[in-house]
DNA sequence: GAAATAAGAAACGCAACGTCTCTTAGGGAG
DNA sequence: CTCCCTAAGAGACGTTGCGTTTCTTATTTC
């Protein structure tokens, strides 16, 4: 019989197939289903390998989640406001719809009962926020002059965010007119300069 | 030794003492933490009499939710919007905060493997604003000339609860002045009568 | 008062947990 | 090239909670 090759890998390789395996469980079974045994069977590892790394299933699914987060880099710059945001919401629509939303939601019940997670997870979602995307765009909007410097707050910045985040539970997916909604009947109608 | 009295509850007397039993557990260990079998024991009862009427956890805490959701019937009416909206807002904030919360997001992290459990909770959040407390308040405003009724839709009808829900992710908990940000800065800008 | 019904106790096999031991592959130091 | 040390991978372990089942007995109903 031609056994296993037993192949070993080390490093960025071997966490790279484990952050492969959990997406793939997230998508298969969601973060529910998800059991450490199934990841390490799945990633070709053993169970030892993930808890000599993180503490448990919760701090294991954020690691790979955050591997998957929009960088600031990759934010739409098409001259307009308007085409930016929906351009950027549809495709956080599209990542994060099955798989990111469904483990985020079960993080957050965990995080009732671990304090540090907790901080971890808030952290991470603020950042979203704080230097991420929205600030990007909104600031190339104000030079534009396409938005009142006056009313843009850190509260401002999160409400296109905040709500299509709300969508997602709602509804489980976002459609587009969902995105046009949140981006014509409430951001810009916020943020545009009055009496034009 | 008196022995335990053996007296045995029947239909709303056990189910009443089985919701306490899930809202306090909820309350001690979240929603990650809550297990059939201690809620059995804190009600007194046994988990056979819990498996008799639900398939499991998720419709359990469900369930036992779904008692603490605010009654259209008691929503505030002080005859102003935003007075009735900040009401409000901070009466679903401090029920909210520390056990449903959690609790929905544990829910929702199920709904991934239980589609009929998905579309269970997803009609009673869309119940919540459909026929609810939104609804209420903003047509009592709009007969007040509070609000210009061109521009309340299913959509932003939903703002207020959305952002509320999403500052709770966020922070795990939401102060006062979050609850007016929301409700001075964004909410009422955009259904405000324009040009006064 | 008898019969039907459901409460409550307890034991079951199952699945996943998290820990541990042991063997051995791979990479670094000399 | 060889030795050594670190960590991969396999698998067994006891524990916990699941969801089911069986049985006794209190309560309701007729």
């Amino acid at each position: 019989m031609s056994a296993t090759p037993t192949v070993r890998r080390r490093g960025e390789a071997l966490e790279a197939a484990i952050y492969d395996a959990v997406w793939a469980e997230l998508a298969e079974v969601g973060y529910a289903g998800l059991t450490i045994g199934a990841v390490a069977d799945r990633a070709r590892t053993s169970k030892a390998v993930l808890y000599r790394r993180w503490p448990g299933r919760a701090e294991l699914v954020f690691a790979a989640l955050v591997q998957h987060v929009p960088k600031a880099a990759d934010v739409p710059d098409t001259g307009d406001l308007r085409s930016d945001l929906v351009t950027f919401l549809r495709s956080i629509a599209a990542n994060w719809a099955t798989r990111s939303i469904d483990a985020l939601w079960g993080l957050l019940a965990e995080t009732a009962r671990d304090p540090a997670l907790a901080a971890l997870v808030r952290s991470e979602l603020a950042d979203q926020v704080r230097e991420g995307p929205m600030t990007v765009m909104v600031e190339r909007a104000v030079r534009r002059g396409e938005v009142d410097p006056a009313v843009v707050s850190p509260r401002m910045l999160r409400v296109p965010l905040d709500l299509v985040r709300s969508e997602l539970l709602l509804n489980g997916a976002i459609t587009g007119t969902a995105v046009e909604e949140i981006v014509d009947d409430v951001f810009l109608p916020l943020v545009r300069p009055r009496t034009v």
